[in-house]
DNA sequence: ACTGCCATTGGCCACATGGCCAATGCCGCG
DNA sequence: CGCGGCATTGGCCATGTGGCCAATGGCAGT
């Protein structure tokens, strides 16, 4: 046996931390140095331990665990991030291996899988928990929303109407009514409710 | 020392189950007799092994962990059981307590915390992550929707306008129309999205 | 250089929205 | 047995919405 896999846990469950390490600490080929449980921690013991592998959770309060996994990587380009997911939302899926993350394991897989997506994301392969790569095939089939749109839907969400979200974009009404008529349109909404609802559902908002 | 408090896990995160009862009997104290990852099979477990404390995770697929507390509590009234929760929106907690709960612990508490809440909960104690009981205040001085206005609020979530939500209620639109008048003061939002926007982030509607 | 996507803006129109007025019947709590 | 809360319904009106028509300028990839 070659000396264990140094270990990096970023999660703001502490119980979920506690208990990772526990199990992980429990296998030899794993070695858990670390724990943070926000992002600029994390990033903080990053740079004091430069983990092997770093466990990163999606969802976490003040910054985002994406928004911290692009950080990481503009730091360390050759870091080894395994993004651990409890929503499976597609876009956070997306959004992860597009900031750069090896690998994207639900909470959900059993911890056979998980330690086996370690080890693999050590080896510098990419892992998806099995049952995402179907999500990620719907993605090809539906359309992503521009910057701007994603802009506009942060404006709808509050409840403001056309004529706001324009002046406070800047642009005329009838452009906000474009934006987002073209929201409605690729989110298949029937009006800005629905599409707020929706976009709840498919991580293109959070709570 | 006495015997050890038998406990039965459920929670659809399986690497979260196995992280706890890794921990937890680590702990003499405790003994993690059973784990299942949904509600019924939960229910199934719990006839079978008649555990002393139930570790229950709110939010899960298929049976909400709400409604497995209650069908859970209406076969077995004296069951001791602890919610364990990633979300902390107050309309869970108050949900849980209502129907039953010994104790509502955040997945953010620490580990000690944790062995604290399940031994209190095992006396009979009434336990709260602490933090929590500020949120429950906020109640009292807020308004609680009635139980017409949350079936109109799953209707307002679809997108549906008034007079649809009428045909579907079997009222008219100016009924739906004074209910959901109702909801945005109730809420306060200014409109029927930021109205589904509020009731995501507190727990009134769910994903 | 050419093509395609995106952001931008305009008008017209049937319909829905939310605010404000007020009224009735029912049920549970004190 | 009355009081209050809840569900129900009605009209009026200024404003916003979403669908449909069409057009221009910019930026990026081929």
């Amino acid at each position: 046996m070659k000396s264990p896999i140094r270990l990096l846990l970023i999660d703001d469950h502490a119980v979920m931390r506690a208990g990772l390490a526990n199990m992980l600490n429990a296998n030899p080929a794993f070695q858990v140095v670390a724990g943070a449980d926000d992002g600029p921690g994390g990033l903080e013991l990053y740079r004091k331990h430069l983990p092997d592998v770093t466990l990163l959770d999606v969802s976490m309060p003040g910054m985002d665990g994406i928004e911290c996994l692009r950080k990481l990587r503009s730091s360390w380009p050759k870091s080894h991030v395994l993004m651990l997911s409890s929503s499976d939302a597609e876009e956070d899926i997306v959004q992860a291996l597009e900031a750069g993350a090896c690998g994207y394991v639900s909470k959900t897989a059993r911890p056979a899988e998980l330690t086996a997506a370690i080890i693999a994301t050590h080896a510098g392969e990419r892992v998806l928990s099995h049952g995402l790569e179907s999500r990620l095939a719907d993605r090809a089939s539906g359309t992503t929303l521009t910057a701007r749109e994603i802009e506009v839907l942060h404006l709808l969400r509050k409840g403001l109407t056309n004529p706001e979200i324009g002046s406070i974009l800047g642009i005329t009404r009838r452009t906000a009514k474009a934006h987002v008529a073209a929201i409605l349109e690729k989110l298949q909404a029937i009006d800005r409710t629905e599409a707020v609802t929706l976009a709840f559902e498919r991580g293109l908002l959070k709570l």
